[in-house]
DNA sequence: CGGGACGTTGACGGTCGTCAAAATTAGTGG
DNA sequence: CCACTAATTTTGACGACCGTCAACGTCCCG
């Protein structure tokens, strides 16, 4: 067994209970990993696709952090997520062929490689495999509706908060501390994301600051009171 | 061949070109006859299903009009989505197998009523329809996609018209007219889809009456000048 | 025909966007 | 390693957009 076909080994990945692999058997693993054609380095600021490429793969994060965001004709512009280790790139391609939007790595990162077509014909025999795509699409658009409500129904407050707590609760996940953060994204990426200005993100940031619930200098975010800003996205629970 | 089995036949539906069936063979439209387990028939204002039950069926739209929304457990309601024949609902509640949102009849409806694990099994054996259910849920993430957009970055009047010119090319899709609709939501369903509030919504209607863009009369709305409105949503096309 | 849901319009205020300037940090090349 | 420039962030002042509250009008359904 040579060293190149261990490092792209979905069996191996000590990602296997956070991406595609979770739940799948032994054997299913071993199979999957022939799905995994190649990996991919990305450096900050490199695109891993962009907006009108042809689709041809998803792409299974390993390290790193993406953004994935959209820009139109008349130079508007929206991140519609941000992307960490185990989360998949790449679903937005399939229903016409070609990625309708940019994916651009926040840091240095490497990304597995997953043919769709071979996926598609592996989940026809593993109905596991079939099951675990069809449960990270609709994911997909459960996440969506909960950025839909969000942004249509929250003040900057309360999505700047959920925000933070979205993001630390992933990194927990992933085995990160549940009160401290880097952010990877600019005010700006931040703002466009929950549908308001950098300097509102600024000032909100500021406003938690003086309240005593984060402690925030540059990139770098503490957590100090986690309730207190779980209280401001939802002041009132059922 | 009894009526019943002629009535809940895609083979025989005039939504085959827009549906599930779309773009199937022959021999694969009559296998998909057998997924399509019965209709349902709901009257204005029944749930589809509710956030939280259990998931065991996708639905496709026959006839009649949905939205799907969002409650949250502090009173907060957001419509994610509205949805007219031939589309599909029920893609949300794969994930954790129950279902996310409400989905709601806003006029007479009737569904066919897609049992989950059925079209799975079939979809292992037909690439086409394992393709396209893929395909489906990738245009449903692309559409949120494109929601997250207005929301984050386009004002009132800009909402608006992008709201109506996508109900009207829908509706022209399904063989209606370019220019003239009914709205079978409330101001208050539209501002909640929108992140506005009722009366803005029925404010920025009057503008656009004004302005000489529309006739509005209630529910029903005429589009005088498509051009227009493209040109409020997007003013300066590259 | 009456009541309730829905829609319209007006006045006012708050939240957040805009513009501007300064401070801090990051990146680059010597 | 340091100097220099660009990028990012912070903060302030001001105003626009849209939310809030209220009153009135209209439509639909029983």
């Amino acid at each position: 067994m040579d060293t190149h076909s261990i490092k792209v080994a979905c069996s191996n990945c000590n990602l296997r209970e956070l991406c595609l692999p979770m739940g799948l058997s032994e054997q299913e693993l071993s199979q999957l990993d022939s799905v995994v054609a190649s990996r991919r380095r990305l450096k900050r600021g490199q695109a891993l696709f962009n907006n009108g490429e042809k689709f041809s793969s998803l792409y299974a994060i390993r390290s790193g952090f993406f953004k994935t965001c959209l820009t139109t004709s008349d130079g508007r512009d929206q991140v519609t997520g941000f992307q960490m280790m185990g989360e998949i790139l790449g679903l937005d391609g399939i229903v016409h062929d070609r990625h309708t939007c940019d994916a651009v790595a926040l840091e240095d990162a490497e990304v597995c490689v997953l043919p769709f077509q071979h996926l598609e014909q592996l989940s026809r025999e593993f109905s596991a495999l079939q099951h675990h795509i069809h449960k990270i699409m609709s994911r997909e658009i459960v996440r969506d509706h909960g950025v839909m409500l969000l942004l249509g129904s929250m003040r900057a407050e309360e999505r700047l908060a959920a925000f933070l707590l979205n993001l630390v609760q992933r990194l927990h996940a992933r085995g990160f501390s549940q009160s401290e953060l880097i952010l990877r994204m600019t005010r700006e990426e931040i703002g466009s994301y929950l549908g308001m200005k950098l300097e509102t993100v600024s000032r909100t940031f500021s406003k938690f600051m003086e309240d005593g619930i984060i402690q925030v200098k540059q990139r770098y975010v503490q957590i100090k009171d986690t309730d207190a800003l779980a209280r401001i996205v939802n002041p009132h629970p059922a």
